[in-house]
DNA sequence: TCTGGGGTCCTAGGACCC
DNA sequence: TCTGGGGTCCTAGGACCC
């Protein structure tokens, strides 16, 4: 715990939703849903507009559509949001070497080894250098995030949650016991509902009650581990430090079928290429490893996992394969499984074969011809519909809020499909928004595309191509020098762009903003008939396109 | 139309070894 | 011979996090 608040967490406001907005702008200002569209699939996250209906995270999508029918239904796009959570992460390097990503739109930064502060220094200084970031945030990107700075990983995490959207807490040292003891344990990290349920049947209910509850009962309710942790967090006590970056220790795959599988072939099948997508991504870390582990989930949701253990670290597809196979063997699925999944631990930089000398492995490049880097189409594709897989060519499969290029409209995305037609907006992150068309799915002037860069990002890019001067002077991604931190900013406070406006994280009580704005044109059903909202008909915002 | 996908860490029992 | 201890590895399951 540390007297000064110098640890910072940044947690980017509802971040796939909030790149899909600032990629599609006929989205901005209205209620966005990102996650499965399948049948069974679940929300990633929904915009703060959408929060406002009682969607979160987690929830099945199917009580999502039903609470918030006019949202626009986007399934995910990995490789963007990648590329957005890098610029953003390149920004934080920019305050200190020690930056511990936690997700793709999370990060914990250590101001104190960044050099660019004074020896103990007060929260107006850290609170400068929270303002500056979500400054240079805001101009790399164009999106918002929330920052916490207080003495500890813990509290700093805990602020940006009550900072949340758009916002700067900070935690004085010195004030966390008090602050903590009326919040629920909930906040706690580690404390889940199986935890805290155990702990309000000792009555325990608060932070402060927790401290109160003493070590000796919280060890006896929850454990050697999990007490200890528990007890010390209860009281802000919190000494883990920010690590820059950490190995892996397992990968794994799993796919959730639209319908339970029972046919054992089929069943096999599905591991067999489960196990070639895990070792696909494992050999692209360049790593290999020695427990080969299924996973499967019943129809009724029960789920267990089975495992071997390898005599040395591999990654070779057939070895997994054959590991998942006999695995696969010993269980049985005739009443039909809903998730299978492959994964492998025990995670090693070499190989077994690469400790009897490959002299000649090496020379036998069948290797080489082995992987055709299929890449597929994107990891968030899912939908793992067999009968869908095995008959739609990938480059065919219109899945909503993909990127798309037609030979005379250019660039769009698809807001739904269905019935052999596809709909498709044409949009780009820096036009107006644009207007609906309306294809067959086979239509040959309709291609897949890659998503092209968010409007500030590709501004930010074209600064520093252009500006060489301008990165010499430190005004480039992130000011380096410790002054510039320091300096009181004039209150620079980017209010959130959704009009509405900002209501705390998770509950997303409504403040009634203008709801009635978003019914009139919210993109189009995603799995569903897919008929478009008519030509160009668009409401409230901006010009329309002739 | 109940409940994704990718991870981490902890516990507990049995095998095995000294 | 009446039962002691570790320690480590493996397997399975569960809680939790984003």
């Amino acid at each position: 715990m540390r007297s000064a608040p110098t640890i910072l967490h940044l947690d980017m406001d509802a971040f796939f939703a909030a790149v899909e907005q600032a990629s599609k702008p006929s989205l901005r200002g209205k209620p966005v849903i990102v996650g499965g569209l399948g049948p069974r699939g679940v929300v990633s996250t929904a915009s703060y507009e959408a929060r406002i209906f009682g969607v979160h995270s987690a929830m099945p999508m199917a009580q999502a559509r039903r609470l918030c029918p006019n949202a626009a239904y986007l399934s995910p796009r990995f490789s963007l949001y990648r590329e957005v959570s890098e610029a953003v992460m390149e920004v934080l390097s920019g305050l200190s070497p020690l930056v511990e990503p936690l997700s793709l739109d999370e990060a914990f930064v250590d101001l104190e080894a960044g050099g660019a502060l004074p020896e103990n220094p007060g929260s107006p200084a850290v609170r400068a250098v929270a303002v500056r970031l979500r400054q240079t945030i805001s101009e790399t990107t164009g999106l918002s995030g929330s920052v916490g700075l207080a003495g500890s990983k813990m509290l700093a995490k805990i602020a940006s949650e009550q900072a949340k959207p758009d916002g700067i807490a900070v935690i004085e040292p010195g004030t966390e016991r008090e602050l903590l003891a009326p919040l629920s344990v909930r906040i706690l990290p580690g404390v889940g509902p199986a935890t805290a349920e155990v702990l309000r049947r000792a009555g325990i209910t608060t932070v402060g009650d927790t401290a109160e509850a003493g070590e000796d009962e919280l060890l006896r309710l929850l454990g050697r581990a999990h007490g200890t942790s528990l007890y010390a967090m209860a009281n802000g006590w919190d000494d883990r430090p920010v690590i820059a970056e950490r190995d892996a220790k397992s990968v794994s795959v799993e796919d959730t079928f639209d319908v339970d599988l029972t046919d054992r072939a089929l069943v096999q099948a599905q591991v067999a290429r489960l196990a070639d997508r895990c070792v696909e991504r494992l050999r692209a870390a360049g790593r290999s490893g020695r427990t080969v582990v299924i996973k499967v989930r019943s129809y009724d949701f029960s789920t267990l996992t089975r495992s071997e253990t390898l005599r040395g670290p591999t990654d070779d597809a057939g070895v997994v394969r054959e590991a998942a196979a006999r695995l696969i063997d010993t269980v049985d699925t005739t009443a039909g499984v809903r998730l299978l999944g492959v994964g492998v631990s025990g995670l090693a930089d070499f190989t077994q074969e690469d400790l009897f000398a490959q002299a000649q492995a090496e020379a036998d490049a069948a290797e080489a011809g082995e992987r055709d880097g299929d890449g597929g189409p994107e990891e968030g594709g899912a939908a793992a519909s067999v009968a869908q897989a095995a008959e739609v060519p990938a480059d065919r499969r219109w899945i909503p809020g993909r990127d798309v290029r037609h030979a005379e409209h250019g660039h769009g995305w698809v807001q739904g499909s269905g019935l052999g037609r596809v709909t498709v907006r044409f949009e780009s992150p820096g036009s107006l928004p644009g207007r609906v068309r309306t294809y067959s799915v086979d239509d040959p002037d309709l291609e897949p595309a890659e998503p092209p860069p968010l409007a500030a990002m590709a501004r930010a890019r074209e600064r520093q191509d252009a500006g060489p001067e301008e990165r010499e002077n430190g005004t480039g991604p992130m000011g380096r020098t410790g002054e510039e931190a320091q300096l009181p900013e004039p209150a620079i406070r980017p209010k959130s762009r959704s009009g509405g406006g900002g209501e705390d994280a998770d509950d997303g009580a409504a403040d009634g903003a203008d709801e009635g704005a978003v019914e009139g044109e919210a993109a189009a059903d995603g799995g569903g008939a897919g008929e478009p909202d008519g030509p160009g008909s668009r409401g409230e915002r901006g010009t329309s396109i002739p």
